[in-house]
This record gives structure tokens, C-alpha cells and sequence, in this order.
DNA sequence: TTGACATGAAACCAAATGGTTTTATATAAT
DNA sequence: ATTATATAAAACCATTTGGTTTCATGTCAA
């Protein structure tokens, strides 16, 4: 983490499974630090660096109110991964649906598709 | 990368843009490990550590032919990515939809809620 | 004003990550 | 048989990452 002010990349800052989590809680509604922190076994200033990464990334956004900082989902860099996906998208629906015509075609060849891996064996 | 064996996520392979690039590369066609370090800046070693955690979250898969081995693309593990987004797409669309609220009805009161911020700075 | 909270900042640390070089091994080509 | 190619495996290294503890500061409450 170590605070880089650097700008974090939407991959990068979702790859953490304690940062999706908080991504989860922030999507139900706003929280301040140490409210998000208590949903985690580890200290506060851990949560704390996890929500600058995220927030780095524009993932979150937070502000201050009072004493405490009270961070927001911010789900619009999201796009980018979605835009990403939708690239390969096209493959592995390609994939499962030539799968979902051997499952609804039990007649044809299909078993002579799979003896053709078991055949090439000899 | 250090060869961990151990199971791999796909939030983690996909966070490396050079592993990003290596899907795309196979997403046009099955390579051996040599033919991908072309495209890339660092060693054919490097390379093939990538590959093997990308291998690891099974997004790409390796065969033996001859001397080399040939990657090619293995998509299905994306689903769970789009999963993942799946739910958070309701929320960015739903601010997306204000916005464009605002934007085709330049009447009503688009002006007061921006000047909301300002006075609350007095 | 005196604590109690909530955060921020900094120093520190172990482990993971992204790379390298070196050495070994199997296959292909001459 | 010899050499070149393609990979694998291991040792090594610097930087980043994910965490901690400690200390300082601002704000709320009594």
C-alpha cells in the first residue's frame, strides 16, 4: 500500500480480496473509517491504507465530516474492467454455446467427438 | 510470481498489464513461450513465469509439442470477473442515468444543485 | 479544560512480486 | 555425433505490498 498518492489502476486496486470487501460494504451505504474497519481482523490503519489505494483509483471518494471521514462507492472506474471484459466476452460465450449444443443434442456425433481424444492415445 | 503452484485468482492474474497483454496476444491465436517474449520488453523467462500464473488461475493453458510449449487462451475464469461487475453495474448506472437526467433537461433545477457545494463552503 | 475518539503520518517489517542470471535437459537440425 | 533451440528449474535481487506499532493532531463531550 504505502500511501503512493501515486494514481492506482481499477485492476490493480480490485485484485485485493480486503479492498472487494470494502467495495461490498461501501455499495449498501457511506461509512467512516472505523466503522468499515470493524467488518475486518485487522487494525484500523490497515483499512485506512487499503481505502487510499482504492481511492487512488477512484474507486471511492472521501470526506470529511467532523472528526471523521466518511468514504462513498465510487463505481464509475469500473467501466474500464467492463470495457476490458467485453473483449473476451465473445470467446467463452463462443465456448459454452458450442457446449450447450452437445448438452441439447445428445444425438449427433458428440461421441465420436469425445473418442477422438481417448483414440489419439493409441 | 516466483512459481507458486499455488492456485492463483483471477483478480490477481488480470491485475499485471503485462499479463494483460499476453491474453490479448492469445486471444488471436495459441502461441509458444518464445514467440510471446518477442512482443515484450524483459526475458523469455519472465515471460514464462506469467504464464504460469496466468496457467495457475487457469486462464490460459499449455500444451508440450516437441521442444516448445504452446499457451493458448482459456477465458472461462472471466465469468466470475463479470459476475463480480454484474453487480455493481446498477449503481454506476443508475448515476449514469441522472447525469444524462441533467443533461437532457438543461431547465429545472440543475443550476441549485451545483450551487448547493458552493454556499456550503460559507 | 480534560479526556475520549477518529484520523493522519511515519517508521518499521515480513512476505510477495516482478524481474534477472546461471545451469541443466530434452528435442531438432546438420 | 554435434550443435542449436526451447524450455525448465533454481538461486538471487530490488521493490512493492499488506500489515503493524507509535506518536501527533483535530474534534466532540462532560
Amino acid at each position: 500500500m504505502s500511501t503512493p498518492a501515486q494514481k492506482h489502476d481499477v485492476f490493480q486496486a480490485i485484485a485485493d480480496p480486503t479492498r472487494r470487501e470494502v467495495l461490498r460494504l461501501l455499495a449498501e451505504k457511506e461509512l467512516p473509517i472505523s466503522e468499515i474497519a470493524i467488518h475486518f481482523p485487522m487494525t484500523r490503519t490497515a483499512i485506512a491504507k487499503h481505502l487510499q489505494v482504492l481511492s487512488s483509483a477512484e474507486l471511492v471518494s472521501g470526506r470529511k465530516q467532523g472528526r471523521e471521514k466518511i468514504y462513498r462507492l465510487q463505481p464509475e472506474p469500473l467501466t474500464e474492467l467492463k470495457q476490458w471484459l467485453s473483449f473476451y466476452e465473445k470467446f467463452w460465450e463462443n465456448k459454452l454455446s458450442i457446449l450447450k449444443h452437445i448438452v441439447e443434442n445428445p444425438s449427433e456425433n458428440s461421441l465420436s467427438v469425445i473418442h477422438t481424444e481417448e483414440t489419439d492415445k493409441n
